[in-house]
DNA sequence: ATCCAGGAATTTT
DNA sequence: AAAATTCATGGA
């Protein structure tokens, strides 16, 4: 397929959103929602397999108003040289159960260990097709020792908890509520904190004006803005709503990136 | 050996 | 209400 606006797949994949690829070198191996899809891209022609264009197109979200956010976001004097560093970094829209159990993995963790944690947890509790193994389904009872057995630590029992909780009802309320429902909706499953259930709201739930706070971002706002006196991360969050608004979320995306290349330690 | 990592839940001031 | 502590596990 052709691009029209700039995107770059490696980049995107790479940047702390998704967990569940392979970097195979010439192109990259996703699995989700129980297909396996290799990509590939040279240039502004993305190549799939796996999956139809129409699939490609809301996962990686090319027929939202990408151009138009950056159009605004780069009036912002601090953001704009951040901005230019990364083209292509989008925003996905992913499975939400499985981002849900992702960044329950991801907490006071790191990615590759999360990626480690998935992997396991789909061979040992999730679905098989050929040699790929997928994540469990969503509202079915988890086995304790076999989440424990996905080295995911102290997160297990909640990751068993929340499972069961995630029945179709609960997520296609998720689906159909609004920023402030879905938050409130996440942060009553065990697990899930403010940090946690912004991350599921902005990569599965496109409520781009979700801010996640980490200890990345909080000390890349606190680099960029040093007089703004953001002492805890309610702050962080406040003022990141109020400078950027609706394009909040990809700020952060930008934000993390950055600090990721640049903050290190 | 010691410390920290895309925090959350619980306990203590 | 805010601050401190605890919770597995892997890697630096």
């Amino acid at each position: 397929m052709l691009l029209q606006e700039p995107f770059d797949l490696k980049l995107t994949l790479a940047s702390g959103q998704f967990f569940r690829y392979e970097d195979l070198g010439n192109e990259f191996l996703l699995l989700t929602q129980g297909k396996a899809i290799r990509l590939s891209q040279q240039g502004n022609v993305l190549s799939h397999d796996g999956c139809d264009e129409m699939y490609v197109r809301r996962l990686f979200r090319l027929d939202g108003e990408y151009g138009a956010a950056l159009t605004r976001l780069g009036k912002d004097p601090v953001l704009a040289p951040i901005i230019v560093r990364y083209p292509g970094l989008r925003l996905m829209q992913q499975d939400l159960h499985e981002t849900i159990i992702g960044f329950m993995c991801s907490v006071q963790s790191n990615i590759p260990k999360i990626k480690m944690n998935l992997r396991l947890l789909s061979e040992f509790c999730g679905s098989r097709i050929g040699d790929h193994a997928f994540l469990p389904r969503h509202g079915i009872p988890l086995d304790p020792v076999l989440v424990r057995q996905a080295r995911t630590g102290y997160r297990a029992k909640s990751l068993v908890a929340a499972n069961v909780l995630l029945t179709h009802d609960f997520l296609e309320q998720l689906q159909t509520a609004d920023y402030a429902q879905s938050h409130a909706l996440l942060c009553s499953l065990p697990g899930i904190g403010p940090k946690v259930a912004d991350c599921v709201c902005l990569f599965a739930l496109a409520h781009d004006d979700a801010f996640p706070v980490d200890v990345h971002i909080a000390r890349a706002m606190r680099t960029l803005f040093p007089k703004s006196h953001l002492t805890d991360e309610k702050r962080v969050r406040a003022f990141a709503r109020n400078r950027w608004g609706k394009d909040a979320g990809l700020a952060q995306q930008f934000l993390f990136q950055w600090a990721r290349d640049n903050l290190r330690g």
